[in-house]
DNA sequence: CGCAATTCAATTGCGCACAACTTAATGGTG
DNA sequence: CACCATTAAGTTGTGCGCAATTGAATTGCG
């Protein structure tokens, strides 16, 4: 298990408000987004881990399996542009599930590049056995679906900017970016 | 490179706000509030990856040398408690940084058992090369300092939450959470 | 003191994320 | 039709993240 305090990371104080913040402010740990992104991220993925043992699977492979029980069968490109990932990350990923007996994996006839996933009865019937994840998720953030869907749009506009800015790295070179 | 547009996700509505949501609502993809955060911190991670190819770290390894330049001396079970992780992530990662000739650890003369983590002079050194690091990123989010801080502070109170019931399994079988 | 329980770091094993590369099929152009 | 650029999956290699285990040092308790 990991340790549950985390000393200096949601108490610390940034500089006074009075007082432009320094770079030296700016690489406080406490005040690093990205740290709380990713923890928040990594805590969401403990809660998964413990609601998803009984339907033996990962959070990612839950992923998968909304993504087919929301469009069925579709071919793997779609499933990653669905979720963000690439052939590394879905094709070992698929063959697990597919070792599972949830899925199938059937190379498309008219384009022979393309696989298509497909679910299995038994993928199929998992749904059901599904079904209560979600609100035992929502239980355990302990917050009103008012405020998850705000968290959800601000951080959907986040990832958009971070994507665009990725595609064009002299934009992260912007000299005086105003963060104040 | 992985796909840049995510049909679906972030366009699709819930069930008109006059009906409750049902637990299919609750299902899609869209509705999962995980995949925005677990999307988000992805997203991060590549801006990350850009900007920190060149002080030759990676995400997390730029985590411990926060931690290090704003604490100095600690014992990696401190740094873990500081970044919520434990030694099967920590013991690796040190090792490169003090390959990397950033670190270098010393098992301690009053207790054996720790292994203190001290910053070499390079270790030290690149802290002045890491200074523009987070105003690059502030760049490519896009957000005020304003906006950010909400978020994070968001993101922090989910997080404990999360920890909380993750420590307390039995909480997520709480019936019928409200969640509306 | 003596011995069991605890603590810290390291290791092992598995799965995911992503870059880089390979292989095979397709499509467009001359 | 021949050739080449493009596209889809898969493969390889590196680095997390975390559970589980190991081994050594320390602490606590009778």
């Amino acid at each position: 298990m990991v340790g549950k305090s985390y000393p200096g990371v949601m108490t610390a104080m940034p500089t006074p408000s009075t007082q432009a913040p320094s770079d030296g402010d700016y690489l406080r740990l406490d005040q690093q987004i990205c740290f709380s992104l990713n923890a928040a991220s990594r805590a969401f993925g403990g809660v998964y881990r413990v609601i998803l043992k009984d339907l033996g699977l990962t959070y990612p492979q839950y992923l998968v399996m909304l993504v087919l029980w929301e469009h069925g069968e579709l071919p793997v490109k779609k499933v990653g542009e669905h979720l963000r990932l690439d052939s590394g990350t879905l094709s070992p990923l698929l063959k697990r599930l597919e070792t599972a007996g949830l899925v199938r994996r059937e190379r498309s006839a008219v384009d022979e590049r393309s696989v298509h996933v497909h679910l299995t009865d038994e993928g199929t019937a998992l749904r059901e056995r599904a079904l209560r994840v979600p609100r035992r998720i929502a239980a355990a953030t302990g917050a009103n679906l008012e405020e998850i869907r705000e968290l959800q749009a601000r951080l959907d506009r986040l990832t958009a900017a971070l994507d665009a800015a990725a595609l064009d790295p002299a934009a992260l070179d912007a000299a005086g970016a105003d963060v104040s």
